[in-house]
DNA sequence: TTGGAATGTCAACAAGGCTGACATATGATG
DNA sequence: CATCATATGTCAGCCTTGTTGACATTCCAA
């Protein structure tokens, strides 16, 4: 696909250009704003000698309590040894709690502790402060347009999993 | 801020309530779209030794060729010597050329290669295929808010360097 | 001439990915 | 019951990409 080929979306009374100039002003905008998304919670978890991985992996725990291990592996991506590295800080720092299954014993349930809940407010306060200020500055409408867009944007698995958090969360 | 609390959101006509589960399914969106973003550049560069932080280095300098290293220390965000490693292994595989400044003879100034610009389409196409399709699903007003929200998502400083970058290039 | 800026480079280290291999416990099935 | 598959944990080793600190070089500018 050469450089000034245009792709044409029709949309209503709309109708949008799409020159690769834009498109390349969409992957920028999408590279520093995820820079401005984590930014936060990076700050708070560099004091605590956590990392990003800790904080998607407490983030997911808390979004689905009793989840496990092979349900988490399949949201975040990463292969066992990674995550296990990642939960046993968790669980031995007292953030997060491993049950045995109870129908299946084999299987283990993560939950998060007192102290989980509290970090994970600490993180999630700070990120959906920023999630709502940008939403606020760029109105309700764009806000639809957002995730339409980061919707599409997903992989199809990955947008399977999205929805299907989506729609069983409150 | 505890869960509960809803911020709203005036906009013309409309009256957006965001409670902190419509944040929180922003943010997990936000998550799994980038792994989208970048899922097609990772697979091209993993055949070839190659990681993110080359894709990076690699798409700001066909962005704004002769570009010096300390402007794209800003534009990226690392140190010197993460860049330098990532530019050194560009240079000696001849897909970036690296020419002392005329005026200032300490700048090094960054120009792709023939070779440069060849794996710039590649990468670029793969992420501007996905980019395209996204938008096409997603309509012209969705796009329009897309780029606004991910604008009022970042840094300031970065969103300067963004504004600067996409009205200056054509 | 001297100080500071821009750059490059070396060393060491850490986080967090990965693969491969192996152990354990348990469920499921013939 | 025996066997196979599944879920998990763990060890070892490797890679990328980030970090800090130290130091050399070059060269502009006061």
């Amino acid at each position: 696909m050469a450089d000034g080929r245009m792709a044409q979306i029709y949309g209503g009374e709309n109708l949008l250009f799409l020159t690769d100039e834009q498109l390349r002003q969409g992957i920028e905008a999408m590279f520093f704003a995820y820079r401005g998304f984590t930014a936060d919670p990076d700050r708070i978890l560099a004091d605590l000698a956590y990392g990003r991985a800790h904080h998607r992996a407490i983030h997911f725990i808390n979004r689905a309590p009793g989840t496990t291990v092979n349900n988490l592996l399949a949201l975040l991506g990463v292969t066992k040894q990674s995550l296990n590295r990642v939960l046993r800080a968790l669980i031995a720092d007292g953030l997060v709690e491993s049950r045995v299954g109870t129908s299946d014993k084999r299987e283990r349930h993560l939950y998060l502790t007192d102290a989980g809940r509290a970090l994970e407010s600490r993180l999630s306060d700070a990120q959906r402060a920023r999630m709502r200020s940008a939403y606020r500055d760029a109105g309700p409408e764009a806000v639809a347009g957002f995730r339409q867009v980061l919707e599409a944007m997903m992989d199809a698995d990955m947008r399977r999993a999205y929805v299907r958090m989506r729609d069983g969360a409150a």
